[in-house]
DNA sequence: AGCACGCCGACT
DNA sequence: GTCGGCGTGCTC
C-alpha cells in the first residue's frame, strides 16, 4: 500500500510512501507520520492511500504518531480550503490546523456522554430589543443552514448575554459551540462569564496553551464532556465536532488575522468552517469592520442592531481639543493641552481616576542630530530608532536590537543629538513632574511583557493603587473601571496619519474603544480628544457615538477609490538579500502576472519597496494585486509562482486581504 | 524549508 | 591550486 503525505513547507505536493505491511491495517488517512524526506526526517499528514505509486523508488514510512486520525474528513476540507484561498501548501495548512507538537495521550475513545443542557444559571432577563434579537438567533441557529449574523451594539448593550443563550440553546439541540475573542489576557471579565453559565463545559484553547493543557483540553473535547471552546484566533480550528455556533467577540479586531503564513483571518475561516457544518457564525461589535457591514448592508450577514445600553447608563461627554489653536494661543505644542491639564488636575484633586491614550510606545519617536538633520535609524532595518527612558537604550521596534544613545551624531560626528515626539514613557514622566502625590502606571508592550502583568496593572486600577494611567491602545479594551471618570486621547492623529486606507477605521474603532471606558460608574464621563484634524470624519463621528455616519463616510471614500469591501486586495512580498537582485524578481513577478491580469479582471500595483523596506538586513519589495475574486486571482499567482513559490529562487510571501 | 551540487572570486 | 560565496534544483 503506498500513502500520500503532506508536509509543513511551502511545496504543494503530496509525496508517496510505502506502508509497512503491519500497519496496513491501522493506517488511516488524517493519521500523522514520520517520513524520511531528503536527508531529514519530517512529520506529516496521509492525505490518501492508494494501491500504488508512478514514483519508481519509494521510501517506506517511519513511523505514525497517532492511533487514530488526528484530521477528520471536515478537517481536511478546510484544510484545501485554507490552502486555496490563502495560497499555502495543503500541508502548511494541516501544520495550521494541527501543530504538530500536539499528541493523543490515551488510545481509548469513549463515546460522548449525552448531557441535558446546563442550567442558565443567573441569567438576567432581556430587555426588549434583546429579546427580538435573541428569537432571529435562535430561528437562525434551527433552520439548520449556514448564516453569518452581524450583531452590532454599542459597549454595555449585552451582546454577551446573547452569545451565551444562543451557545445554550445549541447544546440542547445536541451540538457545540466556538467562542473567539481577540486576546485571553485583554478579555478575562468575558472568559469569566462563559465559565460561570456553563462550567465544565468550556475549555480555554490558545496558542500559547503547552503540549500537556493543550493534550487534556483535546481529549475533553474528543470525549464530549466539553463542548464550547473559548480562545483566540487559533481557537477556529479547533478540534470540535458537530459546531452549531462559531462567535466572533469584537469581530472587527485586527489580532484576529495571523501575521505569519499562512495568513488567514479567523472571520473567513470562521464563515467557511461554518459553511462546512452548516453553523451559524455570530459577529459581534460595537465597531463592526468595515468589511462586515457591507456584507450586512447588501444581505450577505444578517444584521441584528442593539442600540441601547442595558442599565441605561448614557454614553460619556465626548469634546475635541483643537490642537491648531493650542500652537495659535500657547505659541508651543505641550504634551497636554489647557483643557486636558486641567481635567487632570481636578480629576486628581476630586480624587477620581484618568486614562491616558498615546498610541506609541517609548519615550522618544525620533533621536535627530540638531546640525545635519539625520535620525539614527536601525543598522538591520530603514526605520528610526525609538529611545526609551526607561532601560535608557534606543530600540529598533521592528527587530528589537538595542544601543545607547551615542555622545555625537554618528553620521556627521559634530551634532547635538536631540529627541523628538512624544510616546507613553514620556506622557509617564510628564504625569510624575505634574501630579508628584498621585500613582501612576503605564501600560504598554514594555510593561506587560510578563505573564500576569496585565492582571497586575488593571487590579492596581481597580484597588486604587493607581490614579492615573497612562497606556497605548492596550488600554482602551475591555477594562470595566466605574471610578474612571475621565479619557484623555493625546493624540488621535497617530492612528489617523498611519500609511494606511484604514486609518480613519483604526482611529473610529480607538477612540470608540477608549471613550467606552469613561463613565462606567455613576459619574458621568468625560472624555478629551487631542487632535490637529477636528473636522475628519472618523473623529466626528467617534464623539457622536455614530457608527452609521462613520461607515457612510468610509465607505463612500472606499468604493471611490476602489478599496475593500468593492475589491480584494493581494500582497506578494518578495524578499531577498541583496536590494537590486530584489527589485529585479519583484519587476519580473509583475511580468510573469500582467499577461493574465486581464482576464483575470485584477489590476497590479508596484513592483515598490515594501513600507518598512529593510527588515533585519532583508531587501523587501512588494506588489499590490486587486480585483473583485481571489479566486481567480490566486490561479494567477500560482501560475507565475509555480509549487514553491519562488521567483528567480526568491521566497514570495503571499498576503491575502492584507490589513 | 533544508540540503547538495555547481560554478566563479580571494586566500594559504 | 583550494575555500566559500550563493544561485539552482530536488526532496517520494
Amino acid at each position: 500500500m503506498i500513502a500520500q503525505v503532506v508536509f509543513n513547507l511551502p511545496v504543494n505536493r503530496a509525496f508517496d510512501y510505502l506502508v509497512p505491511d503491519e500497519w496496513v491495517s491501522t493506517l488511516r488517512p488524517g493519521m500523522r507520520v514520520v517520513a524520511p524526506f531528503g536527508k531529514r526526517r519530517l512529520v506529516g499528514a496521509v492525505i490518501r492511500l492508494q494501491p500504488a505509486s508512478r514514483i519508481p523508488r519509494l521510501k517506506t514510512l517511519l513511523r505514525a504518531l497517532d492511533p487514530r486520525p488526528v484530521l477528520e474528513p471536515e478537517a481536511f476540507r478546510l484544510a484545501r480550503w485554507l490552502a486555496g484561498y490563502y495560497g499555502c501548501s495543503v500541508g502548511e495548512a494541516c501544520a495550521t490546523i494541527v501543530p504538530s507538537s500536539l499528541r493523543l495521550r490515551s488510545q481509548d475513545e469513549r463515546p460522548a456522554a449525552a448531557r441535558a443542557s446546563p442550567p442558565a444559571a443567573s441569567a438576567p432577563t432581556l430587555s426588549g430589543q434583546q429579546g427580538e434579537a435573541m428569537a432571529r438567533l435562535e430561528a437562525a441557529l434551527h433552520r439548520g443552514r449556514p448564516a453569518t449574523v452581524l450583531l452590532h451594539g454599542v459597549t454595555g448593550s449585552g451582546k454577551t448575554e446573547l452569545y451565551l443563550r444562543t451557545i445554550a440553546s445549541a447544546l440542547g439541540a445536541g451540538r457545540s459551540a466556538i467562542v473567539l475573542v481577540p486576546e485571553i489576557a485583554l478579555t478575562p471579565q468575558t472568559i469569566d462569564r462563559f465559565r460561570e453559565r456553563f462550567g465544565e463545559e468550556v475549555v480555554l484553547w490558545h496558542s500559547r496553551l503547552s503540549a500537556r493543557q493543550r493534550s487534556t483540553q483535546w481529549q475533553r473535547l474528543l470525549e464530549g464532556r466539553s463542548r464550547i471552546v473559548v480562545g483566540t484566533r487559533s481557537a477556529v480550528f479547533a478540534p470540535i465536532a458537530s459546531i452549531g455556533v462559531i462567535v466572533l467577540d469584537e469581530e472587527h479586531d485586527p489580532s484576529y488575522k495571523q501575521d505569519q503564513s499562512p495568513r488567514y483571518h479567523a472571520r473567513e475561516v470562521a464563515v467557511a468552517r461554518a459553511r462546512m457544518s452548516r453553523a451559524v457564525v455570530i459577529l459581534g461589535s460595537a465597531t463592526p469592520s468595515v468589511e462586515s457591514y457591507y456584507e450586512a448592508a447588501r444581505g450577505r450577514f444578517q444584521l441584528l442592531e442593539l442600540t441601547e445600553r442595558v442599565q441605561g447608563r448614557p454614553l460619556p461627554r465626548v469634546e475635541v481639543v483643537d490642537m491648531r489653536q493650542e500652537w495659535a494661543h500657547q505659541r508651543r505644542a505641550g504634551l497636554f493641552s489647557t483643557r486636558l491639564a486641567m481635567a487632570l488636575r481636578q480629576v486628581v484633586d476630586l480624587k477620581e481616576q484618568a486614562i491616558l491614550l498615546l498610541n506609541r510606545r517609548g519615550f522618544a519617536r525620533v533621536v535627530q542630530c540638531q546640525t545635519c538633520g539625520a535620525a539614527i535609524r536601525c543598522c538591520q532595518c530603514a526605520v528610526p530608532l525609538i529611545y526609551h527612558a526607561s532601560v535608557r537604550q534606543l530600540v529598533c521596534h521592528y527587530c528589537n536590537t538595542r544601543q545607547a544613545i551615542p555622545e555625537t551624531c554618528p553620521a556627521c560626528h559634530r551634532g547635538y543629538l536631540r529627541l523628538r515626539g512624544s510616546g507613553t514613557e514620556r506622557i509617564e514622566s510628564e504625569l510624575h513632574r505634574l501630579f508628584p502625590a498621585s500613582g501612576i502606571g503605564r501600560m504598554d508592550a514594555d510593561t506587560t511583557r510578563s505573564r500576569d502583568s496585565h492582571r497586575r496593572l488593571y487590579d492596581a486600577i481597580k484597588t486604587r493603587e493607581l490614579d492615573l494611567l497612562v497606556g497605548t491602545q492596550m488600554v482602551a479594551k475591555g477594562f470595566d473601571l466605574p471610578q474612571v471618570t475621565l479619557v484623555g486621547v493625546v493624540s488621535a492623529d497617530t492612528a489617523l496619519n498611519l500609511p494606511d486606507f484604514r486609518a480613519g477605521e483604526r482611529t473610529f474603532d480607538l477612540l470608540t474603544q477608549v471613550a467606552g471606558r469613561a463613565g462606567r460608574g455613576d459619574r458621568l464621563g468625560r472624555v478629551l480628544i487631542q487632535t490637529f484634524c477636528p473636522q475628519h470624519y472618523a473623529i466626528q463621528a467617534a464623539c457622536r457615538h455614530d457608527y452609521q455616519a462613520f461607515y457612510r463616510a468610509e465607505i463612500a471614500m472606499r468604493r471611490r477609490l476602489k478599496l475593500p469591501p468593492f475589491v480584494h486586495l493581494i500582497e506578494l512580498t518578495v524578499q531577498g538579500s541583496r536590494a537590486e537582485r530584489v527589485q529585479t524578481a519583484a519587476e519580473a513577478l509583475k511580468a510573469a502576472l500582467a499577461g493574465r491580469a486581464r482576464r483575470a479582471r485584477m489590476a497590479i500595483l508596484g513592483p515598490a519597496p515594501h513600507r518598512v523596506a529593510r527588515l533585519r538586513r532583508t531587501v523587501r519589495w512588494h506588489l499590490v494585486l486587486k480585483g473583485r475574486s481571489v479566486d481567480s486571482m490566486m490561479r494567477v499567482v500560482r501560475l507565475a509562482l509555480g509549487d514553491a513559490r519562488r521567483l528567480h529562487g526568491l521566497p514570495v510571501l503571499i498576503d491575502v486581504d492584507p490589513l
